[in-house]
RNA sequence: CGGGGCGUGGCGCAGUCUGGCUAGCGCGCUUGGUUUGGGACCAAGAGGUCGAGAGUUCGAAUCUCUCCGCCCCGACCA
């Protein structure tokens, strides 16, 4: 038996680990097609659940949802001239509709298309010619649209969830009639995605501006939130971009003023995609695999069922649907707790390590001498998968959502330590080379607060180290310094680190 | 796309250098039994065109060539 249930340890080889919890945890597996993952159940019912708060927020944001199409004309990719050369590389491209069959028996593609389509890289450039049709006047004035959808990058490098050719996500874009109206959007959502993060993911993250070299192709100004992964990596967990007019002049998104003069729309987008379950898992999870914050936990609770004989078994089974039933019925974080029974008939150390595994954040063991005794015996996914706690029956949906809040605050908690013990204000550019360290070795680093200039010689300095500028936190006061490559003086310290 | 590593039953691997008995091992799976507050034990079994194709050879998992895929590093990347 070995000490962890996956090997190996993250302390090994992380980016094994990483791949191992999702193999052990049954999130995701390889698809035929090459950067493509099979979103497994429980993956997907993770994905669901970050849907449901998310649409929540937008939704009471003001947004609706709505949806674009898959296909893009590659003349419209064409209009926004950035945007065009950040997307251009990473493109799938459909030129034919049709297949025959060959002399071989092969299919051929023919019926050349007119136009080749593009499939979605993003939507900016078609949803804001379908809002240059929707937008007349400044009365039509905001237009606050999300859309659930996937988009395909072609990415050199796939890892599943974290960067994979085609992906799940919300992209968010919305129109305004003045830009102070459209920074407030931007910066509205960034705060709706630092919270769910927080909040829902127990995942800290330091939110700020982008440096130019980082900006979405289009955008005037790019916001990210910026998480830690255990490694001491930056993973970038969503985006805001403040658009300006750039895409409402590429595309003619113009409406009439009070005064009845035409001008252009200012406009938006933001997203966050199924990366975010990438995210939590490393950011949460253990050498045990997974480990989930109960609000976005797809089942807080699993009570198992422990029995020899059938009379037993007869009498723990009932016992346990009194406590589903209660549990059912008692909330957690305004949503009945999500519990099950599971009574599969498969030896019990086995089926306990499946939950480990799964990340299950509460399981309650119900068996005779329990029942003797009134109780169960209660296991947190944020303990050691030994320990236990016998709770009372008739207590446990008093204690239960206590517990799950508990753990939810106690991963936040250690996430957050994990990452202020990572992370150090530095004063000159050998500080950072000594923090980063030359090698390769996994761990090395973390987060450095530096003052440097938005300037290419910056990115430049700090490419050797494979650390780049994350973004320019915007918490708290103005700090001036002077900055270490250049010695140009800028009003705040940026996050520099490697990043996933 | 460049450098490196790898591809052998569901998972993890040995065997490949130095071709040759019916291709093994651990875990998992099936069945039976013994157990049982626990990732058990015993026994019997199922499961593999050794990534794909071509070639060399009496004989290829093993040698040669081509291709495909995966992982790591780089390039690249909201």
């Amino acid at each position: 038996m070995p000490a962890t249930a996956i090997s190996p340890t993250r302390a090994e080889d992380y980016p094994e680990w990483y791949q191992q919890v999702v193999r052990a945890a049954d999130l995701a597996e390889q698809s035929a097609v090459r950067g493509c993952m099979v979103i497994k159940p429980h993956g997907y019912a993770i994905w669901e659940r970050m849907q449901k708060i998310l649409d929540g927020m937008f939704k009471a944001t003001g947004h609706v949802n709505a949806y674009f199409p898959l296909f893009i004309p590659l003349s419209y990719l064409e209009q926004e001239a950035k945007h065009v050369e950040g997307f251009a590389k990473e493109c799938a491209v459909v030129t034919h509709h049709r297949l025959e069959l060959g002399p071989d028996g092969r299919l051929i593609p023919t019926g050349k298309l007119e136009e080749p389509l593009v499939v979605r890289p993003t939507s900016e450039t078609i949803i804001g010619a379908t809002y240059a049709k929707w937008i007349q006047s400044w009365r039509d004035l905001p237009v606050l649209v999300n859309q659930w959808a996937n988009v395909v990058r072609w990415e050199m490098r796939p890892r599943v969830f974290l960067r994979t050719a085609e992906f799940l996500w919300q992209e968010g874009h919305t129109a305004h009639a003045t830009a102070e109206e459209a920074v407030e959007e931007t910066l509205r959502m960034l705060d709706v995605y630092a919270t769910f993060a927080e909040r829902d993911l127990a995942m800290p993250v330091v939110k700020g501006p982008k440096p130019a070299a980082e900006r979405f192709p289009g955008a005037v100004d790019t916001y990210s939130i910026e998480a830690m992964m255990q490694d001491g990596k930056a993973l970038q967990a969503g985006t805001s971009h403040f658009l300006g007019q750039n895409f409402a002049r590429a595309q003619n998104i113009k409406f009439a003023g009070t005064s009845g003069a035409e001008e252009f729309c200012w406009t938006t987008s933001w997203g966050v995609s199924t990366r975010l379950i990438g995210a939590v898992i490393m950011t949460h999870s253990d050498d045990d695999g997974l480990v989930l914050p109960p609000r976005i936990a797809p089942q807080h609770v699993v009570i198992l069922p422990i029995s020899r004989t059938d009379e037993e078994r007869t009498a723990v089974l009932e016992a346990c649907r009194k406590v589903e039933a209660a549990l059912t019925a008692t909330t957690y974080a305004d949503e009945p707790i999500r519990v099950k029974i599971d009574a599969r008939d498969i030896r019990g150390g086995d089926k306990v390590w499946q939950h480990v595994k799964q990340g299950v954040p509460v399981r309650v063991e119900i068996g005779p001498r329990d029942l003797a005794a009134g109780a169960a015996s209660v296991s947190r996914r944020d303990r050691g998968p030994k320990e236990r706690e016998a709770v009372a029956l008739a207590e446990l949906p008093a204690r239960l959502p206590g517990i799950l809040d508990e753990i939810q605050r106690g991963l936040f908690e250690r996430a957050r330590s994990f990452r202020d013990a990572r992370s150090q204000r530095l004063g000159s550019r050998a500080e950072v080379e000594a923090f980063f360290g030359t090698g390769d070795s996994a761990g090395a680093g973390g987060f450095a607060r530096v003052h440097v200039a938005d300037d290419p010689a910056v990115a430049a300095a700090f490419d050797p180290l494979k650390v780049t500028v994350r973004c320019i936190p915007m918490e708290g006061p103005d700090e001036p310094g002077t900055c270490v490559v250049t010695g140009r003086s800028v009003p705040r310290p940026s996050v520099l680190a490697r990043a996933y």
